[in-house]
DNA sequence: TTTGTATATATCAATATTTACATATGTTTA
DNA sequence: TAAACATATGTAAATATTGATATATACAAA
């Protein structure tokens, strides 16, 4: 099995979910994977039977399969869990642009970070609604360790950190690019 | 041309460097590329005349070719620093284990969270280092933001604060878990 | 003395990921 | 009212990435 199967694993322990549903957490959780990639896989694991689905007809709505974790996955999935993890691989154009700002003018500088602010806060907006969610529904559960809930929420908040010093980092940079601009005057 | 190879650009933008230092940059800047994709991108690149290489015959090691950007390769990387950029792609395994931490039980947990803060406490250090000599050899020019080391140090330090926040959460979740010990006692 | 590491580049095969094509219905927006 | 979007799954082709093999010298460690 590859990397990606034992991640669709991991987010199924939770509980069941659909194909769908995986694609859009995949996205949330910042490891982006089309469904073209998610569907066939999903496939390959319940074959492997470390997933089984459930055939789910709707009205007004396409068909679906909800998928969950089987006990030979809980088993792959605990090897998994303990062994080596790599080093984390982080693709961010934005960042690797920022190594090259000289050469553009200021002022474009500054919208180009304005609006990394912009979408970042956005991301914390909607990163605290999860987060309150969580909260809200999980309160006694949340200090055990053992609950389900409460590795989705330790990766949350580190998200919701990690977006929060973005913020952060952005307002730092255009505040050197604004002292830079006053001592040009 | 590819994100990769405008990533190249960007790098080399600040100044020439071999395919093989670029491998050790990439890694450095947590977008692990492979020499067997940086090699021969730059030989693209290089054809594409969006850069130029310099042949350094040496005694002892290996020869090597010193690439630098053409004046086409930073005309394509200006273009490509003004367009839209994609949302970061963070592909950490670790974070996706720790959704399934209910399976493993609390010292295993304790054990891999323990790891992956002396992982990061040397990052930093070595995070450290570099910004330390950064900020020893062009003191000067660090505020004036059209300096070639600008872009470069502002992506250092924001590398560093993500390692800093990384060791600060693997503290909280560890209180969490001693916490959670003390009332099972 | 052999094995591993650092320096340096190159290519090939295998695998993973992205982009595009395909289908179907209900709701929302222009 | 037409176009776009959300729900839902699937496949095929193109591209990107990883892992392995290859070559060569110097130096350090086992």
């Amino acid at each position: 099995m590859n990397t990606l199967g034992y991640v669709l694993l991991s987010i199924i322990s939770i509980r069941p979910y659909t194909g769908y549903e995986l694609v859009q957490i995949m996205a949330a959780a910042s490891w982006k994977a089309n469904h073209s990639q998610i569907y066939p896989l999903l496939s390959k694991l319940e074959q492997q039977e470390m997933l089984s689905f459930e055939y789910v007809e709707q009205i007004g709505k396409p068909n679906k399969k909800i998928y969950s974790i089987t006990e030979k996955g809980e088993e792959a999935l605990k090897d998994w869990i303990v062994s080596e993890s790599p080093d984390p691989i982080i693709r961010d154009e934005f960042m690797m642009k920022i190594y090259a700002m000289k050469l553009i003018d200021t002022n474009t500088a500054k919208s180009l970070i304005e609006k990394r602010l912009a979408i970042f806060e956005e991301k914390v907006t909607s990163r605290e609604a999860t987060l309150q969610a969580i909260e809200k529904n999980h309160q006694e559960t949340l200090k055990d360790i053992t609950s389900k809930q409460f590795g989705r929420y330790i990766f949350f908040k580190r998200k919701h950190q990690m977006e929060k010093e973005e913020i952060s980092w952005c307002k730092w940079v255009l505040s050197l690019i604004d002292d830079y601009s006053k001592t040009k005057d």
